[in-house]
RNA sequence: GGCCCGGUGGUCAAGCGGUUAAGACACCGCCCUUUCACGGCGGUAACACGGGUUCGAUUCCCGUCCGGGUCACCA
């Protein structure tokens, strides 16, 4: 049996799209669950498109989801290098051995040509564009003399212009189609470097690649791939497309989740208050489910569970509810301590004075859906809001205007009197109160939690938030809610 | 438009010829409760349509419709 290898090869744009992480994250698995290596290709053969740093980007994201590869640019391994463009020679030299052999030929053809040539099929309503292959049939002689006269050229492959090809997709199933609907693909540009399919046959034959992973927008592109390996005849590796992420249109419709269905790379998801796990987790599920009904997985559980066999074909649209929820769960999991120091930042960016911040993470901590949210949910502590009166009011807890001034009076005297300040301390003396007032307990903590917050949702209940404000700045802002109502 | 792929609740999804068609998110209700939340319990909600095949189709075949992808010297 061949050790399985599958190759994450990402070109360098700066942007972690969650759709490439996601097949950065099957390739992964696939290796991974079969003991197999997973390694890490850059290609950058588009020299116009190159931004300086993007390849950091995608080191720093594997690492902070832990998709450890194998092999690597930063890493090495035994079939480098791992960055196309240090590999420009050997595609060169690959296509000029197909020209050799009579599958590949020269073509001279310019850019004007060629537009003016889809110009005319488009305005005719052809039925199939593509290249009219002019220079697959230049004589010896022609094609010498334009190479010596150094005329700018590229390398197509000769492709059948008659049958079928036919592949076969461990999720799709078998996919034939004909081949006169395939035009014969530039293999090598005029400036020298390869394009996307050659490259990715070359080297992922080089680089001993058994399972060739990728999106389903490349469904109908693969014969082209598989022609490839055919004229070098080569043993085709095991072909397997993803269901597509897409996002919702506002017209109602869906599309491949771009930006304009909001934050769709991983780096704005962290910025929005997202936790990497969280995030695979989530993406691990869109295209993939187990055989039972598990839905939190450490990447460990994953490769313990993934199968390809139950990796699903119809396209799954991305839903920030199901993120959300995913996203509390992994908050909620997390030790107290970690989740005190993953909100600290936060915390300190909005209350300057010392608190208990301990106490706080821990109300904190079963309440939230993203790191984000702390801010507006903690701001009161630092500065009592301007509130209206009227949200002393409330039905359920049998308060009105009236009744809780009489208990905030109450509160006043009765919290100015204790010795200790904790939640025990503040509990009983509160529950006492509405005892002794015939009242539920309700009625006298609703008033005091508002004179305290000044909102009508908070993090915790009036006690919690009595303890971490203290004994003299809690009875400073009950006092100040009972002027309000006096 | 050609070619390719897909079509189970609002969303993710089990199902692979016989099921009361799972589960999760979201939504709604109730309970718990010092608010919200958490937690617990319950509820609304789906096999795109039409033909076959079959004793029996969500499941298999064909067609229709709908949706998506792709048609570059980008990947």
């Amino acid at each position: 049996m061949l050790k399985v290898r599958t190759r994450y090869a990402p070109s360098p744009t700066g942007f972690m799209h969650v759709g490439n992480l996601r097949t950065a994250l099957y390739e992964y698995l696939i290796a991974k669950s079969n003991n197999g290596d997973f390694i890490l290709r850059i290609e950058d053969t588009d020299r116009e498109r190159l931004v300086p740093g993007a390849v950091d980007v995608i080191y720093e994201t594997l690492k902070e989801v832990g998709l450890k590869y194998d092999e690597g640019p930063n890493i090495g391994g035994k079939y480098g290098p791992y960055v196309q463009s240090e590999r420009k020679n050997l595609y060169k030299q690959m296509a000029e051995q197909l020209v050799k052999e009579g599958k590949a030929y020269y073509c001279f053809c310019t850019k004007e040509r060629l537009d003016n040539l889809h110009n005319q099929q488009n305005s005719k309503g052809e039925t199939f564009g593509g290249y009219d292959r002019h220079c697959r049939n230049l004589t010896p002689e022609e094609i010498e003399k334009l190479l010596t006269e150094k005329t700018p050229h590229v390398i197509r492959q000769k492709v059948p212009t008659e049958g079928f090809t036919t592949f076969e997709d461990a999720v799709y199933g078998t996919i034939t189609v004909k081949n006169s609907e395939i035009e014969d693909q530039i293999l090598i540009k005029t400036d020298g470097y390869p394009t996307y399919n050659f490259a990715n046959v070359v080297d992922d034959n080089a680089m001993r690649i058994t399972h060739v992973v990728r999106g389903s927008e490349y469904l109908s592109s693969t014969p082209k791939y598989d022609l490839l390996y055919e004229a070098f005849g080569w043993q085709k590796p095991t072909y397997i497309h993803l269901p597509l992420i897409v996002g919702k249109n506002p017209d109602g419709t869906v599309s491949k989740l771009s930006k304009r269905h909001g934050a769709t790379g991983f780096g704005d998801l962290v910025q929005l208050g997202y936790l990497p796990q969280a995030i695979i987790n989530y993406i691990a599920l869109l295209g993939w489910s187990p055989n039972d009904n598990k839905e939190i997985f450490s990447l460990e559980e994953l490769v313990e569970a993934f199968s390809i066999d139950r990796i699903c074909k119809s396209p799954a649209i991305f839903d920030y509810d199901k993120l959300n929820w995913f996203n509390s769960e992994y908050i909620k999991a997390m030790s107290l301590e970690k989740f005190k120091e993953l909100a600290m930042p936060y915390f300190k960016y909005v209350i300057k004075k010392d608190l208990n911040w301990t106490k706080l993470a821990e109300i904190l901590q079963r309440r939230l859906v993203t790191l984000k949210q702390i801010p507006e949910m903690i701001t009161f502590f630092s500065e009592l809001p301007d509130y209206d009166k009227e949200l002393f009011i409330n039905k359920k807890s049998k308060t009105t205007l009236e009744s809780s001034k009489q208990t905030l009076m109450a509160a006043i005297s009765k919290l100015s009197e204790l010795k200790e300040w904790n939640h025990d301390s503040i509990h009983d003396c509160l529950v006492e109160l509405a005892e002794r007032m015939k009242v539920k307990n309700g009625t006298v903590m609703w008033p005091v939690r508002i004179a305290v917050s000044g909102m009508l949702v908070t993090p915790g209940g009036a006690i919690e938030i009595l303890e971490i404000l203290g004994k003299s700045e809690s009875l400073r802002r009950i006092n100040l809610g009972l002027e309000k109502l006096s």
